[in-house]
DNA sequence: GACGGTCCGTTGTAGACCGCAACCATCCAA
DNA sequence: TTGGATGGTTGCGGTCTACAACGGACCGTC
């Protein structure tokens, strides 16, 4: 059954509370989900941990955020010794970032900080409601980042 | 079979992506999302056209966000007529505020780019997937505000 | 009926985050 | 060699947020 206005309103109702509801826990939280870590480190050093040593570009790029904001927020972590920079041998414009053991320290703590919480936040759910839900999440946030970068929809609803 | 750690995280994961998308896109859409409305007009009205006259501190708490907040972009929504204020009869402090004409019909332009953008973003669900995941989300919305709301769990993480 | 504590809303102030535009240094292709 | 493109930094302005202080109104108490 195709999905039916209602069903879609509800979701997307759902879902700009629930970005609402995270993004005053995120300010909220501040110190208590993050440790010593500046709020913006998280999405800045798990990337440098993922995938290794990036530009600055790059990974303003996986973090969805502008150069700009990337190269302070690179330059706050570089300064208390969360990241490591070093040229990039093959472009003397760019540098490389790379996460010190500081750094994987700290993300490790965040990231038992932040399991902690959401044992308590979801303590009363079963493993394959959680499972589902994380599926459907994910096809969710995939399909929210496909709609959100293609600039025309909304454009042409404007118009129309 | 109770919730695992392996899947907690990996819910917590998509979740906070999912938000810091969602955030990324509602300061993106702008214009196009909300039309001549201002950015927060959308959690302010829409109490407003629910629950009819609200004070300010009530619909601050509806909106989750603070009361002098509130005050501010209340008060710009009366400048631009999408509300209209009364003092209220029974406390001589408190105001009524009653959404306009206006801002009924700006709430459903509104509504209406977002469908339009919400129809393209979720073009290949199908009914029941959606309402699954409106389900879930919901539990999961309440769930993330009440552990928001107690403080305790986060801040023993970190004494602990 | 006056008074002190409490509550409502406004305003001052400050901080976090964001993006755009201007800029310098470097790269690269013509 | 030279001019356009690119990587990163910085200046600037804008938005959203909360906390603190304040005036005005309310209310239980004396």
């Amino acid at each position: 059954m195709p999905l039916a206005p209602e069903t879609r309103d509800r979701l997307t109702e759902s879902l700009a509370r629930l970005v609402r509801s995270g993004r005053h826990l995120s300010t909220r939280a501040a110190t208590s989900l993050h440790g010593d870590l500046p709020s913006f480190g998280w999405p800045l050093l798990l990337p440098l941990e993922q995938d290794g040593d990036l530009r600055c570009s790059a990974l303003a790029l996986r973090a969805g955020i502008d150069v700009s904001v990337a190269s302070r927020q690179v330059a706050a972590l570089e300064r208390a010794g969360y990241v490591q920079r070093r040229p990039d041998p093959l472009d003397g414009r760019a540098s490389l970032l790379r996460i010190t053991a500081r750094g994987l320290e700290a993300l490790s703590t965040s990231r038992a900080l932040r399991s902690e919480w959401a044992a308590t936040a979801l303590a009363d759910w079963d493993d394959d409601d959680a499972q589902h839900v994380a599926n459907l999440l994910d096809r969710l946030l995939a399909d929210v980042e496909r709609a959100s970068a293609s600039p025309a929809p909304t454009e042409r609803a404007v118009a129309g």
